[in-house]
DNA sequence: GTAACCTTACCACGATCGTGTCAAGGTTGT
DNA sequence: ACAACCTTGACACGATCGTGGTAAGGTTAC
């Protein structure tokens, strides 16, 4: 058996075993499990506990947030609907009238929603909803 | 002046004046300033702030959430991390030797930061300590 | 079969988030 | 010039996050 249990992997990445059942409950890493419902994690699981650890640190992120980008990576509606809203941010092009501009960024917003909705219909619903 | 103060912009968006200030620590809708330091809204920013509300409401999310994903789209080395650790998830290829696989891990990671940091050495690293 | 380990489910507790409110002082429009 | 509005900063407070602990019970390995 070359996979470890949960106290095990705990010792090698430094995490307590209640944070890699909390990261689990994230969707972050997401060990196999034994015939009695053991956690197993093998060395691919190991070792992105580590370069979660890393990740973490390196940018002073939260487990929440990069739970957060794996949603929105997921979720193609999600996805676009955040992608779409902060696109539209920056500075209005300056020569076209604003009423205009309202209009155009409406429009957008609306044919991502609509093109989003119709390729998810299955996939990210399911998704979204089940991870509430 | 067809711009509205922060207690006008509040009464036709529907959030509390106390909250466009707080969005606006997030960076999420920055409206300019009279000479005096009024928040002046304009109708762009209005837009933003109704369109901002379904957003939140239409998926669960949080005002911090989009302000992560916003860091995210504007600090290229933190997007392309945290997407590569992402990426590297979900099922190692069943037939390449594990170890293989994690070597081919911990380069592409490697290659990753790289490049991003090599772009990024301007634009991103200003903008992370900015932030903190 | 038993010791050592694992499981889920709770309670706890400081830290941060989302939000309100208040105070002290500056700006704006008439 | 004055009323009405705005600014930043502080304190407050419930809700959630990140983390630990413990209890009651099932699994594994020898």
């Amino acid at each position: 058996m070359d996979a470890l249990t949960i106290n095990e992997a705990a010792e090698t990445t430094g995490w307590s075993p209640r944070m890699l059942r909390y990261i689990e409950r994230m969707g972050l890493v997401e060990p196999e499990r034994s015939r009695g419902g053991y956690r197993l994690y093998g060395p691919g699981e190991l070792q992105r506990l580590r370069t979660l650890r890393e990740l973490l640190d390196r940018h002073g992120l939260a487990l929440g947030e990069v739970g957060f980008a794996r949603r929105m990576q997921q979720n193609d509606e999600l996805r676009q609907t955040v992608e779409g809203w902060l696109e539209a941010e920056p500075a209005r092009p300056a020569h076209v009238p604003v009423d205009d501009w309202l209009q155009w960024e409406q429009d957008k917003h609306e044919r991502l929603v609509a093109e989003a909705a119709r390729r998810a219909d299955t996939t990210a619903t399911t998704n979204l909803t089940e991870t509430l």
